[in-house]
DNA sequence: CTTATCTGTGAGAGCGCTCTCACGACGTGA
DNA sequence: TCACGTCGTGAGAGCGCTCTCACAGATAAG
């Protein structure tokens, strides 16, 4: 780092020959400054490079506020993902117009320090948790600084009492399962999504209780990680096990289109040999052969709303948590 | 916002009987301290809630240095095209481990007063410029603050001089070509991309040229703006113009993906009827149906240059430009 | 012409923190 | 016993800024 010391507003004034007070009022443009003054101000603050320090600012006037997004998963992870790009866009677009600030705190799982620290750093008026997995210990943390935070996605039963918003995971997961089924589907599997995720666990027990209603064996488990890359991993093992599955509900878009195209690659065709259902609906959706049945979780609807639980935390004022419908989206591979 | 006064290191220090000199020590880990002041100092912390005030911090200890990356794009497409997202997630993980903090200052073209208003805000120390557009402003903006930045994707002339990273677009452009000509196309449209952008002007400077090295007209071209919406239009009115089109190069993989589905939409084939080469080798060009054959611009690279030209520029020293080169990735579109 | 009202400006306090410096309480070696 | 560290601590300056307050000069009202 350069140790050449920055212009201050010192010397900007000093150079216009007015005071400190008086460039500082041309800075924030306050009107009560005569003409000539003003002027000498802006040549000064041109011909110096003059950007105001922020921290000295911050100390006198606390700025505006600024928000983390907490998001405890690699870094190429989550912006790949479709999932967390989605609710990423949305929340910068949500605060497109206001001045609040939005930081991005992204490490993986294994790397909690980074973000205890940087939560700990005093860099941000609130949080919103996206993402957050069984014992990652950034809801102790964000008790314990006592920052407003509200999570994406249902909290773990230890965290009773949290600001949350969520889809109904359990419906939608009844709800593509039973998709399937009235295809005429029987032997159906599932490639569930991580167990310490409230959301894989919960469109697993959707699944569950669709087929038990249906009166099918819910034995055809197999587990991924929402991530492309798992879910074709997950299909093999699926067909090892039964060879004559006909449907699959797989828990996230990205697993499913890998689903897909193992299947295809074994010559098995979708939907006529095995259907296929995924989750999300996200953008790839549309772009796979055949178009692919899902749920619709509305990403976009929990992120927006959960910027406006945050503001209404920072005013001071309680929010209770919220779930938003989910709804299925047919197309072809279902 | 609440008016409440939060805990300062005064108030650490007096419920602990010590001195800020010591509490001060103690947040900063500082060895030379006591352990029972330290550890009522500790205790102090817990109950208080206390978080170090950034601001008066850095006030005195100039913090850790944070970059800004500035993208003059609306704030969903930032997030949804492939391209930005990749970007964001490699500068993420280049700096993972560094104390450097990134910035995200993105605001669609006509609102490029947010980003000035955020340059000239003080926030950051250095920039990295994505996605810019003629006349956009940024470059006088980043001299006349005199912020160290780096361009991915080389500016445009009127800037000269100026620290990049690019791919090499022509030859890319050149190599999609060639592909559609070796496969005994002839007629050859392309779906450019905008031609504010230097990257969108060059991918076609070399579809020209390697449509005229074979002897090939260059009337066919259809402008797009990269995004997937933009592709399907254009090759709509490049069918209208010549029906018997048989080869397309779509200037980004997203403007390539809405042309196969515009032209299986009307029955016809791809690559059987036309044969379709994309640009930057995203993820959906795996995902297509027949995978897309396109250009393989490392975008990570161009990600990770630039952070590395950044930090050699705010360590004071100067910087080249850096051109990084293209490769055909063949798959079964073209 | 005096008194009241603006208008533009400067002096100076103070935001919460870090860090230098000084100091008292202890050893420790002569 | 005295000079000399060493260690833990506190007092206080100062980082760059904003903002209150006071005040000089110009203008309006009595």
């Amino acid at each position: 780092m350069p140790t050449k010391r920055l212009p201050t507003l010192e010397d900007v004034a000093a150079r216009a020959g007015v005071s400190r007070a008086t460039a500082s009022r041309v800075v924030n443009a306050d009107p009560r400054v005569g003409s000539s003054a003003r002027e000498a101000v802006h040549a000064s603050i041109r011909d110096l490079g003059y950007r105001p320090n922020r921290a000295a600012r911050s100390l006198v006037r606390p700025d505006v506020a600024s928000i983390a997004v907490v998001v405890p998963e690699a870094e190429e992870r989550v912006f790949s993902d479709p999932f967390f790009s989605a609710i990423l866009g949305a929340i910068y677009t949500k605060l497109a117009d206001s001045p609040v600030q939005v930081l991005l705190a992204v490490a993986p799982p294994g790397r909690r320090d980074k973000i205890e620290r940087y939560l700990r750093g005093g860099y941000t008026d609130g949080a919103i948790v996206v993402s957050h997995h069984r014992d990652d210990g950034i809801s102790d943390v964000l008790r314990e600084i006592q920052l407003p935070a509200v999570y994406i996605g249902r909290p773990h039963a230890g965290d009773v009492g949290l600001p949350y918003v969520d889809v109904d995971n359990v419906t939608g997961g009844m709800l593509a399962t039973q998709r399937l089924i009235d295809g005429g589907r029987r032997r159906i599997g599932t490639v569930a999504g991580p167990q310490d995720m409230v959301s894989g666990a919960d469109r697993l027990a959707g699944w569950r209780r669709a087929m038990g209603q249906a009166g099918l064996a819910d034995d055809l488990v197999e587990y991924g990680d929402f991530t492309a890359a798992s879910g074709g991993v997950a299909l093999q093992q699926l067909l090892e096990r039964e060879p004559n599955l006909d449907g699959v509900f797989a828990a996230s878009d990205l697993m499913a289109v890998s689903v897909i195209q193992e299947l295809q690659g074994r010559g098995i065709d979708v939907p006529g040999d095995v259907a296929v259902v995924g989750f999300d609906d996200s953008q790839v959706a549309e772009l796979t052969r055949p178009p692919l049945t899902t749920v619709l979780s509305t990403t976009t609807g929990l992120a927006r709303t959960a910027v406006e639980m945050l503001l209404t935390l920072l005013e001071g004022q309680q929010v209770e948590h919220v779930i938003l419908p989910t709804e299925l989206v047919p197309r072809d591979s279902a």
